[in-house]
DNA sequence: TGCATTTCTTACCAAATGACAAGAACTTTT
DNA sequence: AAAAGTTCTTGTCATTTGGTAAGAAATGCA
């Protein structure tokens, strides 16, 4: 049951001595998923964080035509689960589902909030897990305000080719903003350059 | 030199007595703008955070062909700062300027981090400041995702109709990811109706 | 005030995209 | 293995959007 994973992400988003982040990992507890298990359902308090180890996670909303749309993906080595819900204790709006078998590292709100008011680094950590977050969104959003389709497909091909081996075009499609009748035509111009 | 509404604010994101909240903003300090002033350039570290108490405060970035492209209308009772930027102290990508005479209160990086020592409350507070941005723009982002840009217009005009008072259509544009030519065409059949 | 600049609208045309439907390829279930 | 369901592609057509340009309206500046 090895932490190595988990150890090497807390340093690398916040730089600490090994020793402080073995600390902090100890907090963590491993859990296993199945392919098309829910992490976390709509509806439901987010009351655990997890970080992937392993696997590709899904998050998505279902809008009123019951259409899913893609909202993320989560694949190693990231955490996942829903801030707004997770911090404020207000029921999600968001599903996360796994895409595949998945092995996580998980710790519950609770400890979580024990740990901030404990370990200085763990609660500095946290921010800077956060304002990664924020900047990675923001990056997302410039890229719908500035690039073509298929700009964000390449892109995303190319930044996270991982996603496109566990899950369906159509998933794929929802997530940067486009039908997946449009995703196909795409692919078939890209594929004649 | 009132700090009610910076007061208030801090009590909005984040319940607690009056006292702290009047303590955590005495670490504020009053800053006027005249309008077209810049609050951060892009290239530059973002060494402070201000909080808008008057005026209208837009954020841009400039593509490649030079075309700038709105990120963010920063209004009162807001927040106005590159997260990124400020908390991993390294060059911005963005750039803050005023569309209006502004009056802010704003608080440096090192006071911040020494706050954000001393008082837990503070330090609660900018997570939780940093939860309401990311939920903020998590959402813009699902408006980008399923929403056609008629409705991201009127959602806009609905939600922040102030921003239409002091900016252009242009930067309305960029900022709902369409041109200036589209968004006339949308209004005009919004007239119609 | 008068000139220059910017903003906003409108028109035209080409390109991109969506809605819908049909069929092929592939998976899952029974 | 057969049936049912899903995924992906393709075609058709209507709609939306972008690029460009021109002109009107508004604004800023000398």
């Amino acid at each position: 049951m090895s932490k190595q994973a988990l150890i090497q992400f807390i340093q690398n988003v916040l730089p600490m001595s090994e020793e402080k982040a073995k600390q902090i990992s100890q907090h963590f507890n491993e859990k296993l998923f199945l392919k098309n298990d829910y992490i976390l359902k709509e509806g439901t308090v987010c009351r655990e964080s997890h970080f992937i180890e392993e696997g590709l996670v899904r998050g998505y909303v279902v809008d009123l035509d019951g259409n899913e749309v893609t909202t993320h993906f989560y694949s190693n080595p990231i955490f996942a689960n829903d801030f707004l819900s997770f911090f404020k204790r207000v029921p999600s709006k968001i599903n996360l589902q796994t895409l595949s078998n998945c092995k996580t590292w998980v710790i519950s709100y609770d400890e979580l909030q024990q740990c901030f008011h404990t370990i200085p680094e763990f609660r500095e950590f946290g921010r800077m897990m956060l304002i990664n977050s924020y900047s990675r969104l923001q990056n997302r959003m410039l890229g719908m305000l500035q690039l073509s389709s298929e700009q964000r497909y390449e892109k995303l091909i190319k930044t996270h080719p991982e996603i496109f081996q566990n899950t369906s075009l159509k998933n794929i499609a929802t997530y940067i903003g486009i039908t997946d009748t449009s995703l196909s035509r795409i692919r078939k111009e890209l594929l004649h350059k």
